[in-house]
DNA sequence: AAAGAAATTGGGAACGTTCCCAAGGGAACG
DNA sequence: CGTTCCCTTGGGAACGTTCCCAATTTCTTT
């Protein structure tokens, strides 16, 4: 029956694809034993089912998801809207998010904001008239009222911003802790003088910088707190850290509230003419790709992005799956990273302080 | 009949979303009413369209993109499939996609691979599944047989990748003229001995190598001509620069095959006791977010990539509605971006080689 | 060999839209 | 005032599946 050549029939875009029923036709059975196999279901015979597969090989059938989707009345499929992908954080949970719904057998259908709430709020919108059966928020910037709407149609999980809202699933950083692991680290090597340029208004940097505070306290440094303002960027961490090394006493250590404005930091110390780890030291926060470039080698807080990315997913299919349950708070412990930019502080200003 | 606090219905996760036919009902209307109204149809009254946005509104109707997709045989979604969503290159292609996208009308639906070409074909074939109008394939390692077959079901356009197959457009920077920019500008500043680190297998290396041996000979440099075998990873040029700076005549400039092992091959040459751009010129290739780090302040070639997406998705749905156009090549100019890598090489080393 | 049970098959309804066509109600026109 | 035409409306079919139920076939068992 079929030509040499193709195996299938060499279907131009503008001719419909095959459908259920065409290879029923080919293969002398009906559209139900043809959906039947195609599902796998065990009350197929061998020989029909053998029948309907070589029917649908030969004519390129591909089961059309929109159709399924309409009469079973979901989609299998869970909308994940990134506020920005350029921040390469997001790339590692959207690795976990995507392993987690392929190995859970849903689909991620990733959508982007681009940084601007406005677009966000279209792209849920969007994946809403998809039909999706779940959303995942990364990062997002929504407002709570917002996403509270949109939690009324379907589960949602968050991940990296820290709204409590009941039926929405929230997975973060204990970025306190992480604070407190940072200056821990600083505060053993021998550090007093241990500044920190703030997250401003980014997801975490409100709790980071009270773990500061709180684990400065603990090491008996209360006096020693020194939060200069910033942002997540690198030239506000450049900024923040000429202020720092400008004004006052000059710090011995730094933590910057992440990892791009550690770097910007970085920037700023050199240009002072000191030198990294030597003459101070320096933390980020994030254990991004950035900080593991050995020509950076940065000391940093490993965030389990990966595991962010899975649990999330989970937390959205538990949902969906058992509509009714109440949303959770996941809380994953974070990781200090030593790396090349954090040393014991030089001698002298270790006897002058001590 | 609507309570006081909530304008929408309380539809909890379990409850059956509002259709058009509940809207309907609600308005005192047909369906075929409704529809028309939310569809922006202007064959429907005043009186009529107000009724139904009523109605909708206060059912908290959404439109159900799944049932539409089915009947009009087309879904208004294209599909991306993206490599790699680590490599912050495709970040902005990403951008110029969704913006174009959104231009036309279509929405975006992003897929990943994670690096491996077989999850890469299972994204595409989901993406099939789901009656993607039209789908971009952005820097895949998919083999070209495989492409081929997916062409035959949907427009494909693809980026960073250059297969020549028919029905599938490609957008694609001139690797070869940007290399041929970065060794006019070394060769400009007066370097000889220009090395370039190779990119192996990546997509536009072996262009890129080309365009390097080419504009050293156009420079009269035919003799210095010296490619290391590399990677586009960091380590890759890190290695391949440890290599050039060991044996042989030491190069004066090196260009790396992009920013990533340049990043790399910057920390080669600091610990061989050499500095940027004192002893060593460096180039990399993309102008990624790296390269503009101050701490790195790398030269490098500039590709247009939002520019690249925006034309992959113009590509993917001029097709989309066109059916039967060809596909076309679309080749963008890549920019030089000079920053502080880069300077003339020593005088003595200068009078050596001149 | 008959009867009952089990396995397999086929047909119709449903999913929520859009599209097409027919029908109703004015307005305009002669 | 009757006819025609336009504007609006409503109903049924279709999109490609899955699901349910009834019908048929095949196997067991006595």
């Amino acid at each position: 029956m079929s030509r040499a050549r193709s195996r299938h029939a060499g279907a131009i875009h503008g001719s419909p694809a095959p459908t259920i029923i065409d290879v029923a036709r080919s293969a002398g059975l009906s559209k139900s034993v043809v959906s039947r196999a195609i599902r796998g279901d065990p009350a197929v015979s061998a020989s029909s089912r053998e029948a309907v597969m070589a029917a649908a090989e030969e004519l390129g059938y591909r089961a059309n998801a929109v159709a399924r989707s309409l009469v079973e009345r979901r989609t299998y499929n869970v909308g994940v809207v990134v506020s920005d992908l350029h921040n390469i954080f997001f790339a590692e949970v959207l690795d976990g998010l995507y392993a987690a719904a392929a190995q859970l057998g849903y689909r991620a259908l990733i959508a982007t904001g681009n940084r601007d709430p406005i677009a966000e709020e279209r792209a849920v919108e969007q994946l809403l008239e998809l039909r999706t059966d779940g959303i995942v928020l990364a990062g997002s910037r929504m407002s709570a009222a917002t996403v509270a709407g949109a939690a009324r149609a379907v589960p949602i999980a968050m991940v990296g911003s820290d709204l409590r809202l009941k039926g929405v699933d929230v997975v973060v950083d204990d970025d306190f802790r992480g604070a407190v692991l940072a200056i821990e680290h600083l505060a053993g090597l021998g550090h007093r003088e241990i500044a920190m340029i703030d997250g401003g208004q980014g997801a975490g940097a409100a709790e980071r910088r009270s773990g500061y505070e709180s684990a400065m306290r603990a090491a008996r440094l209360g006096a020693q707190v020194r939060v200069e303002p910033g942002d997540f960027t690198e030239s506000g961490g450049y900024e923040a850290a000429r202020k720092l090394l400008a004004t006052g006493r000059r710090p011995t250590a730094i933590f910057a509230g992440n990892d791009q404005s550690a770097v910007g930091a970085l920037n700023a110390v050199n240009e002072a003419g000191l030198r990294v780890p030597e003459d101070v030291s320096l933390m980020g926060y994030d254990n991004t790709a950035l900080a593991a470039l050995r020509h950076i080698s940065l000391t940093t807080i490993h965030q389990p992005r990966n595991q962010i990315g899975e649990i999330a997913m989970q937390a959205v299919v538990r949902r969906i799956e058992n509509p009714g349950a109440p949303g959770k708070r996941h809380v994953l412990a974070p990781m200090l990273v030593v790396r090349s930019t954090t040393s014991p502080p030089r001698k002298s200003s270790r006897l002058r302080s001590g």
